[in-house]
DNA sequence: AGTTCGGACCGTT
DNA sequence: AACGGTCCGAACT
């Protein structure tokens, strides 16, 4: 598994590969950034990097991106991989409700569990976990930071919370 | 309008 | 056995 970073208007991303895809993206955190990874980065160059970087600033200017890189979610359970597929499905600009999606995956019941699973999801924002509120319109939760949720959200164009 | 409470429900650790 | 990015109804303020 092979790393990168991902420099943006929004800070500083990292990528991870497996020999499958694309697998994880880290939402910036502080400026630490091991040096492991840097230089990765500048050993690597770009041709691999290319593809997820493209479509990583697209999705964050809120646009869909026009291709997205292979993505590896076999670390996830069969559960967690159908609910991050229905997340996929939903188109930018749109949301779902947590039950909306436990319907669409055919588990009306596993609502909750849904919500578990939205917060394991390896790949934020290219797999747009950030589009599924709470019933009511309320926004719910987000694990990587409320304000990622709104501003992805905002950068969208979709509907504001309640009204 | 807003809040708090209690139960029901399900996958993961 | 306990915990969540839930939901709904009921009972409050």
């Amino acid at each position: 598994m092979t790393s990168a970073l991902v420099h943006t208007s929004d800070g500083t991303f990292i990528v991870h590969f497996s020999e499958r895809g694309l697998a994880g993206v880290d939402f910036p955190i502080g400026k630490n950034v091991s040096r492991s990874v840097t230089h990765a980065l500048s050993a690597q160059s770009n041709a691999w990097l290319r593809l997820p970087e493209r479509a990583l600033k697209q999705a964050l200017a809120g646009k869909t991106p026009d291709q997205l890189p292979p993505l590896d979610l076999s670390s996830g359970t069969e559960f967690q991989q159908s609910v991050w597929n229905a997340l996929r499905r939903i188109p930018s600009g749109e949301t779902q409700t947590y039950a909306q999606v436990a319907e669409s995956i055919d588990r009306p019941k596993a609502l909750r569990a849904v919500g578990q699973a939205c917060g394991a999801n390896p790949v934020p924002v290219l797999v747009p976990c950030h589009r599924v509120l709470a019933a009511g319109g309320k926004v719910g939760g987000f694990s990587s930071g409320l304000e990622w949720k709104r501003k992805l959200l905002m950068r969208e164009g979709a509907p504001r919370e309640s009204g």
